[in-house]
DNA sequence: CATGATGTATCAAATAATAATACGTTGTAG
DNA sequence: CTACAACGTATTATTATTTGATACATCATG
């Protein structure tokens, strides 16, 4: 496939790891051939990597159906990323005050390869299961976050995300005109804040703040999201606004001592 | 090392999630050297191994300290685990309805290997970063959920728990006597919960009941976590421990079709 | 009962991972 | 200012490990 054919590179593990991203919102459970239809690798091969991946607690296996699924051990490692990342620890008692005045749905969101990633989430409502857990990845374009974060970014770079990055529809009403995502964008390099109607789930509306480094610049976000039904533009703009780039606003990133602020994450 | 010298196991994989799994709470990031030194591996290995994960996207390296630190895509495993688990979008609509009930923070837990891992969690007050983040594990045997599970299996299944668990101190006032613990779980049994207090944290009153399934037999709990700063026995019993216990009732596990209740997850 | 799809087990062949070694850089101590 | 130690990186011959073809077992279907 596309194995480096590098002395540096560990082919069965590549292959391994390729089984566990094999799974994800569509395809929570599979068997072992439709392991080797999804993955395109051998029979063979993922007989012996699955099998690995079990006797390591990676997978569990159903006795009757042999089939697979992700572990609890999935979850332990998003507790080691939670430890890794700083942001986290900086914002999540800040999220937890933001989620208690305004008395819904906040999040911390990510920017990671032209893709929105939700860090965690502090839901307060019912909503669609997709909005109540954390990993979810969206198309940075289409959301309010990553509109946010472009939002802080010098005009070149912003001008190169707002042509390579991805984009496709997750609503009927997901915009997808590169043009009026750039406008939309210019409003929040205004108002400090970006606001979406129904482009990840259907009568969501959200709203993001970005969360800025020493030099300004963001590649992190917090947003908000609360029902159309419910809230309006008015409402929005007197109520949440505030307390939420209040909140993103107050989150303050070291810059590393001794280094320029380099942030392993972005881009 | 601990190798099956199993003609379907694959080494290298096996290697490769020795190194992912080396980050944790305590090591959140390391260099190649601390990398070879934790996981007991030959070094050329952890530099391929370690470079392989860094290619694949599985770790960040920063450029300038050389260091590996867990990736966002960490995340994304989890949230290919929250698809997996039907419990997990079972409970999340009734365990957001309990957090705005109670206002208090309530945790989905489960039992893996007489430890407890929270599976998710909805943190309703600034706490312990620890208190807050999905993904933590607990012998099962110092927290109100292990307890609860406990208190719904057979004697003789539980009597093996309370012998066999590990038990291994969080706070100063952990209880490790396996005998207290037996008459815990005897008081469970009684009031359908169990409670602590700062068996993980300090001065955190934890409760839990469990969910369980067709048979009866739980291996998930709901948990709530109060400060005992704020709370004390009767306000707790009056106002927390209906609403929690209703929840968990509410939570029914339908037994799959055709088969047993065969859970892959428990024991 | 025959057929096809799937999970499991085995084994010879050779590819792909190994670990020793050497090199370049950085930071510290003498 | 030099020497040394610690670390990350690169290279290579050797060999062990992974490979993938094959065969067998089990189960569901018509």
């Amino acid at each position: 496939m596309d194995n480096s054919p590098n002395t540096l590179f560990v082919g069965s593990l590549a292959k391994g790891l390729k089984i566990l991203r094999a799974f994800d919102m569509n395809e929570t459970e599979m068997s072992l051939s439709e392991l080797v239809r999804k993955t395109g690798l051998d029979k063979s091969s993922v007989q012996r990597l699955a099998n690995t991946l079990y006797l390591e607690g990676f997978l569990y296996k159903d006795g009757v159906t042999r089939r697979f699924k992700p572990s609890l051990a999935w979850l332990e490692m998003a507790n080691a990323y939670y430890w890794s990342d700083p942001l986290v620890a900086l914002a999540m008692p800040k999220l937890i005050d933001l989620s208690r005045d305004i008395g819904e749905t906040v999040n911390l969101a990510r920017l990671s390869d032209g893709h929105i990633i939700y860090v965690f989430r502090l839901p307060n409502t019912r909503s669609r299961f997709a909005a109540t857990i954390a990993g979810s990845k969206l198309p940075a374009l289409g959301t309010a976050s990553g509109r946010a974060i472009l939002s802080t970014w010098d005009p070149a770079s912003r001008a190169n995300a707002l042509r390579d990055w991805p984009t496709y529809a997750a609503t009927p009403a997901t915009i997808l005109d590169r043009d009026q995502i750039a406008r939309e964008v210019e409003d929040a390099v205004r108002n400090g804040y970006s606001i979406t109607h129904g482009q990840a789930l259907v009568n969501e509306i959200s709203i993001a703040a970005p969360i800025r480094d020493a030099s300004g610049r963001a590649t992190a976000a917090v947003q908000c999201s609360v029902s159309g039904l419910q809230w309006d533009h008015d409402r929005i703009t007197a109520n949440i606004v505030p307390a939420l780039t209040n909140t993103a606003n107050s989150i303050l990133i070291p810059s590393r001592a001794g280094y320029p602020n380099a942030d392993m994450n972005d881009q």
